[in-house]
DNA sequence: GCATTCCCTACCGATTTAATAGATTTTCGT
DNA sequence: ACGAAAATCTATTAAATCGGTAGGGAATGC
């Protein structure tokens, strides 16, 4: 399970980039919308802040407003950034790799072949699909969407 | 992350399919073989017993043995058992399911869209795959394991 | 009867999670 | 210069979860 934070974070970047138009977006204002604590909510901008995903500005009339492309920003990345590693195990993540002190020999662990597979099929979906695909899935069905997140995802 | 409960209920599985010639195998073996502190192993196994998918035996020469066959057990099953959801967010969960409080409607839900497509794609692996498919990737190199546990995973 | 083994209930300490409080700093309009 | 509005910083908290332990009880075989 994704943590709380890192829901919140997705579902706020989500409606940064949906307005990008009006150019400052106020913690308060997301805070309300999303329904997310906005003393929580701080926190979470200020991690996406340090990260370069958004930018900021103080004072009145202040707010958030992306900074980065919502194209060049995976799902991936946001995952990473707030709640770290995505696979089912550590032994077999990338990012986050820790032996897991069960197999003498990871190359001929079963267990550590199958979530590799789980991990590679898991990472294809959310790195090949950034904020700016989830914007176009948003009008489409239920199969439709699937399809075009899946085939984003086999590039 | 699976939780290290589930994490030793998986290895500890996996040696009991693996020796069940040796008819009873004690918590103490599985616990010293697999490197799984005892005590915590057995609240394990009484899950697991609990479930119909092993059986023990107390007393003088008792141990546990598998109840169910290795082949009708499946990765998803002893996951949903011991750590409840699989699905990454609790509105995409099809055993757990919970609001997530954020999305007014779930059917537009971008995040939801796109978790969704992430849980059909594990489950399709943990479901497809059973004690007696790890078995056999046993001795296979990392590639060719796993082409067959994603075939296994596409039916 | 005694050793062995599973089983049950309870407990513990550390960490993480989710959230809140309060004071500070920056910025803008007037 | 002033005051309102906004982000920012530091600290704290309450609750839940995780990983593990303790100790006794119950069944079984010799």
């Amino acid at each position: 399970m994704l943590s709380k934070k890192c829901q919140y974070a997705l579902h706020a970047l989500i409606y940064i980039v949906e307005h990008e138009d009006s150019d400052r977006l106020t913690i308060q204002e997301i805070a309300d919308k999303k329904n997310i604590p906005k003393k929580f909510l701080e926190g979470i901008l200020v991690d996406l802040k340090n990260a370069g995903i958004v930018g900021s500005k103080k004072g009145k009339f202040g707010g958030y407003y992306m900074m980065k492309r919502p194209e060049s920003v995976s799902v991936l990345e946001i995952i990473r950034l707030i709640d770290g590693a995505v696979a089912m195990l550590p032994c077999v993540s990338l990012n986050f790799y820790e032996s897991c002190g069960r197999c003498d020999d990871e190359a001929t662990c079963r267990v550590n072949k199958l979530f590799s597979a789980v991990r590679d099929e898991t990472l294809k979906i959310l790195s090949g699909n950034t904020l700016a695909d989830l914007q176009k899935v948003g009008g489409m069905g239920k199969k439709e969407a699937k399809k075009v997140l899946l085939k984003k995802a086999s590039l």
